[in-house]
DNA sequence: TTCACTGCAAAACGTTTGCAAACAG
DNA sequence: CTGTTTGCAAACGTTTTGCAGTGAA
């Protein structure tokens, strides 16, 4: 799907504008929202959008590799702006999701490889512990 | 937590009938089984057995210890009779998962709690790629 | 005209909960 | 008796889907 040339505008699949819209919030966050908090905040520029839109969008954002899903546990999937590859830290306390990258992670992609026999084609690192407000 | 000595039948908890089933079915396949599957694996060994004391029962072995949940995107958890620290592999065209363990993720869990500031207790790292079967 | 995209409502899915009955200590 | 656990069904939160209507090329 959507690979080799990047079509923009001609084939399939464009930026419209209920797509921009969540892409600018999705962009103009801090946090790591949910598609909950995605509709709320696009409401407030686009009073029509619908939850089956945002949804919609997200979905295809992701799949144009504009942003990123994640989803820890069984809790609702929170939308990051960052692509790049990076870590994660979870507090176990709070729930508190922080981004952070660490260069020794991707070093490690080849070996999990080589361990796992699969063909690698990233690595996540997630570090589980209480966040500097929650560590008493 | 329920660290220190094992509270076996005293406090509270006991590892009832059910409870007893639903671990031996976890315990007893090689799969990583979704809660719908230890359902049916436990209702061909004790009939009466409903979904929600399975449910019930996988968080109670959760809490107790004695299993581990998995949860990967959006799909349905899955159920662990490894409970020791390690990593793994998911297929991303067909969703095997596979466990391995590299010594060198534990290693980075300093790193990581040094960078995120977070006080670190546990790393887990996954590595996203094609399983033999899928890679051609 | 054509074909993708939107909005709405309903469905689907995994999981949790309220409650009465059954059970163990 | 007293507190825990069960089974059932109904509820919940998140995400997806069917479909008619809209809009852009």
């Amino acid at each position: 799907m959507s690979s080799g040339t990047e079509k923009r505008g001609g084939g399939r699949g464009a930026l419209t504008r209920q797509r921009r819209v969540v892409l600018d919030v999705v962009r103009g966050s801090e946090e790591h929202l949910t598609a909950a908090e995605i509709f709320a905040a696009a409401r407030g520029r686009l009073s029509s959008i619908s939850f089956a839109t945002v949804y919609n969008s997200l979905r295809y954002l992701k799949e144009a590799g504009l942003i990123r899903e994640i989803t820890f546990g069984n809790a609702a999937s929170r939308y990051d702006r960052e692509t790049a590859r990076h870590d994660h830290a979870v507090c176990t306390a709070c729930g508190k999701l922080l981004d952070f990258d660490l260069a020794e992670t991707a070093a490690l992609m080849r070996l999990a490889a080589r361990r796992s026999r699969f063909r690698p084609q990233s690595v996540h690192l997630t570090l589980y512990g209480l966040c500097p407000d929650c560590k008493t």
